[in-house]
DNA sequence: TATGAAAGTTACTTTTTGTAACTTAGTTTT
DNA sequence: AAAACTAAGTTACAAAAAGTAACTTTCATA
């Protein structure tokens, strides 16, 4: 991993200054940004978003196959919101069977660009990770 | 919000081509880099790891008035997770009251990097996203 | 002896998720 | 003509996670 030279600390220093000037209100009062952060940080939709990045046009039961583990459940909520707040586009054609399509907005994939460099980050040290995970839970005899 | 080009779409493809190369496993097997994401990408980590970010030295009651919400058992939780994960370190001073203090390591810092970036975008657009659910909500007369 | 502070832990309630069966509406098969 | 088949969800119920608030520990101080 790249050490962080103290130049870099004071670089993020100011940007968290900017960023908490929305963020610190250290009061019980509604933050739109962790309003939107709650959607946009869940694991489901992020790994909904990545596969849309990956198949530009999906329909439900692909979606569900590719993000294995979620609830029809689950995967109809995210969709609903991540339409709602301008990820994606829902497509109904009304076949029979029905077909709905999923595709992501420009601004699903202006977002989609930060979570990738998340997940690249996360792909990257996600050994490394594991590793200290065990290191700990072996308990360390020092 | 930048309108994205195909030629950035190629260069997006190729990284989650390269990254599905991981992830795509439409099996049910373990995968580690969702593991990892499940902890890195809580709502709650989140917030702890930015404001580490901003207050470099932190103690338990400090990160639990600034977290405003959280509780002090799942502010519990993360903490000992973000430590067996590697992202902070956790120095403990037998004095009385106890004193406990919090710092990201190294690693930390550079997922805080990541985590900023994608905070800047959500805070850049957080407004926007909240019309779009208003709009949405209101119903679109067409 | 009683009070207090910091950092948690615990028992219990509420909310969120997960499971799996069901719905809807035409199409094709028997 | 009735039965079976799709895809895209929805729904009722069970399980897991999160929130709440009271409690614990340690020793210095009033």
């Amino acid at each position: 991993m790249e050490t962080i030279t103290d130049n870099q600390k004071v670089k993020v220093a100011k940007k968290l200054k900017k960023m908490f000037g929305h963020m610190d209100r250290s009061e019980m009062e509604y933050c739109p940004i962790r309003d939107v952060m709650a959607l946009a940080s869940d694991k489901w939709s992020i790994l909904i978003i990545l596969y849309l990045g990956y198949y530009p046009v999906m329909r439900f039961n692909h979606i569900k196959k590719r993000v294995y583990g979620i609830s029809n459940k689950v995967l109809s909520e995210r969709l609903k919101h991540l339409e709602t707040d301008g990820y994606l586009k829902r497509t109904m054609y009304p076949e029979v069977p029905i077909r709905v399509e999923y595709e992501l907005t420009d601004f699903g994939h202006s977002y989609l660009k930060k979570l990738i460099d998340l997940t690249e980050w996360v792909t990257d040290y996600s050994d490394l990770i594991i590793e200290s995970r065990k290191a700990k839970s072996q308990g360390v005899p020092k």
